[in-house]
DNA sequence: CGTCATCGGTTGAATTTTCATGTATTCGAG
DNA sequence: CTCGAATACATGAAAATTCAACCGATGACG
């Protein structure tokens, strides 16, 4: 993204104050899920995405969920997120069921060894979030970057 | 993330406005780059970040930079920035030369077909990002979000 | 001035992600 | 009911990324 003219249709580039508040953006984009990636791996033995998909199955019900929604929520495409759960089949995280109710479905489900892992991984990511983002933020701010954060998201569907 | 209990050292788990938070960035997180990524793939037959590093060069002096440099602007390890400068070099878009101060250093240069293809891609690009971002944000809004990013940004160096 | 450590980058193999296609199941029109 | 579409996922090959050496250039130290 620069501020170079150029074009026949004369386009709209960006304001110095937007342009400064997207390089800010890209930045923690692309810095931040690295860092918790490295963080996750460490402490963990899991990638950030494969803490994610574990997260959002853990706080579900009976632990299980589709995986379309699984993919939906954890913004993975739904072939990505087959491998994934295959991967984490092949370790005793979780396993697969086929839905009773409609046979094209497949659950996602915990194992007990997959709950014991992320209970013993949850503490130091959480306190690894914590360090990163919430201890530079007051409540207040904390409240604005959600609000103006969310906006964003309703556009991204 | 959940708020479930556990531990012997009683964990510090994070508020609920603060979660709350958390989940809305990592959406952001997970959603913006694939959604800009999608487009730039489809209008421009780059990767997001083959554009941005293609950026970053061509808004430089002499249209280059050196690669750890531009692995360090672009949020990527020096590897992975090779493999894709090499990919970018065969398609004729940059092309390698070593630095003559010092001779470890190797610069990437835009070509004239590079800078031509970005200055193609750029105003679909600007455009994509000003729906998703900036059309739904005031200019206050842009000032906090940018000055929370900014500090969040420096906890990642 | 050797030599030894470090720096900047490359390379190839292993892993992961993407892409195209295939398969089983269900839905819906006629 | 039957047939054709759509849905939900699996799978294998291709492409990209990560990981672990490796290599040449430079700097530091005796």
């Amino acid at each position: 993204m620069s501020t170079v003219e150029q074009h026949s249709q004369e386009p709209q580039w960006l304001t110095a104050p937007q342009l400064r508040a997207w390089r800010e953006l890209t930045f923690l984009m692309g810095q931040l899920p690295t860092v918790l990636d490295a963080q996750l791996k460490r402490d963990a033995g899991l990638s950030y995405l494969e803490y994610y998909v574990m997260a959002g199955l853990t706080e579900q019900p009976n632990h299980e969920m589709r995986l379309s929604d699984l993919a939906s929520r954890s913004s993975a495409e739904l072939s990505r997120l087959s491998h994934l759960i295959s991967r984490l089949e092949r370790r005793g995280f979780v396993r697969r069921m086929t839905d009773g109710d409609d046979r094209r479905f497949t659950r996602a489900v915990m194992t007990e060894a997959g709950l014991a892992h992320m209970a013993e991984a949850a503490p130091a990511h959480v306190e690894e979030v914590r360090g990163l983002v919430f201890d530079v933020l007051d409540d207040s701010e904390v409240e604005v970057l959600r609000s103006c954060v969310e906006k964003i998201n309703k556009q991204l569907h």
